[in-house]
DNA sequence: TGTATCTTTGACCACTTGGTTAAATCTTTT
DNA sequence: AAAAGATTTAACCAAGTGGTCAAAGATACA
């Protein structure tokens, strides 16, 4: 038996992040996950006891693992306009890895704000750094003063809004899947850029 | 009888638009719903034949009423830097009186997005007129060449992305409902100067 | 006033849902 | 090999779901 088998309990949380971050918490159903897995819905309440103790595991496994990878470049010591061309070039890879992520993690964060608590604040995330380093290159005469809160804000969400808003975008745009996977590609030039712009004195 | 009483078929609208809106196709029960209402469950079924005819109703309407109110500022007949910031507040204002709209309708449609073809299609958003006047401006010397789906993009998700990630954004800032409503505003002279200084020759 | 039509309701139904259970099977331990 | 434990299953259950229906209340109309 190879090595990159997959144990049961792996099989599950494999197949039931798929349909929950697809169908979210209230669209997915217990059957669909098993379904997925191949396996009897009765094996799903032999490892998790309920559906709510399966999707928390799935929503604390997504936090964790992935924002931890955005953040990490946030918080880097290299230098502010390189911080910004190489935040968006990862962050923008990994959201075009996993596309389904932030509508999935912002539907359920809006029906249960509660949820954060527990989860994001642990993670660490502090905004702290950023904000001492835009203050030293306003200092340095580099770049206007900025509230830290808008320009994380703005740099976010040009990256993550397309994702989001796929459908949409596509739609008026008249793109088709493969256009807007080029236009995805082109945001990492277009975003740092128009950051970059917005900022330098 | 006052003017302003609403028939059974308006408050049904209303009921369910606010629990659709809340909690998602999915997520909503029509019991909930007529319970809003203040109403028999049958008597929406009297109305709306069924769960998936009424949403679709709610749907449409949220549309149609949305979108021509974004659209109208963007294909204006006015010079390109007012443009800019008439459409930052006015499209702010419409978001900060109807919070829950963008996180149902990009929701709802990246579950089904085929319901694009019948609704936003026919409300004639044309995002010819923009490219136009940006390709005016261009070549007048007043700003950079930027591609006319990028620079909407940026527009759109700056104004619209805190109201999507409003959980986290406030948590991340350690801010209060209060101190959310303030960044919004602010938002309104941040949002349109970030802009407008990305593509300034 | 009586009757036909529209509106509203409580009771009900078929089906789906998350969850349980007892038995079967597979693994590990002795 | 046999006992003990862990894993997997089919069959089942109670609660909740969207939806129906016949009858009761209103309303309009003759």
């Amino acid at each position: 038996m190879s090595e990159n088998e997959l144990n049961t309990e792996q099989l599950i949380l494999k197949a039931a992040r798929k349909v929950f971050t697809h169908k979210g918490l209230d669209g997915a159903r217990m059957q669909d996950i098993a379904n997925e897995a191949g396996i009897n819905k009765a094996l799903l309440h032999y490892y998790f006891r309920s559906k709510d103790k399966l999707f928390e595991s799935i929503f604390k496994d997504v936090i964790k693992t992935f924002f931890p990878q955005v953040v990490s470049v946030l918080v880097a010591d290299i230098p502010l306009f390189d911080k910004i061309h190489r935040f968006t070039e990862s962050y923008i890879d990994i959201l075009a890895k996993n596309p389904e992520i932030p509508g999935f993690v912002f539907h359920e964060l809006s029906k249960n704000p509660d949820r954060l608590i527990g989860n994001i604040r642990e993670t660490g995330a502090d905004i702290g750094i950023i904000g001492e380093q835009l203050q030293k290159e306003v200092e340095a005469g580099n770049i206007r003063p900025i509230n830290p809160a808008h320009f994380i804000a703005n740099l976010i969400s040009m990256c993550v809004f397309p994702f989001i808003a796929r459908p949409l975008l596509m739609g008026i745009m008249k793109m088709d899947a493969q256009g807007f996977d080029s236009f995805i590609e082109e945001r990492k030039q277009i975003v740092p850029e128009a950051i970059i712009r917005s900022i330098k004195v």
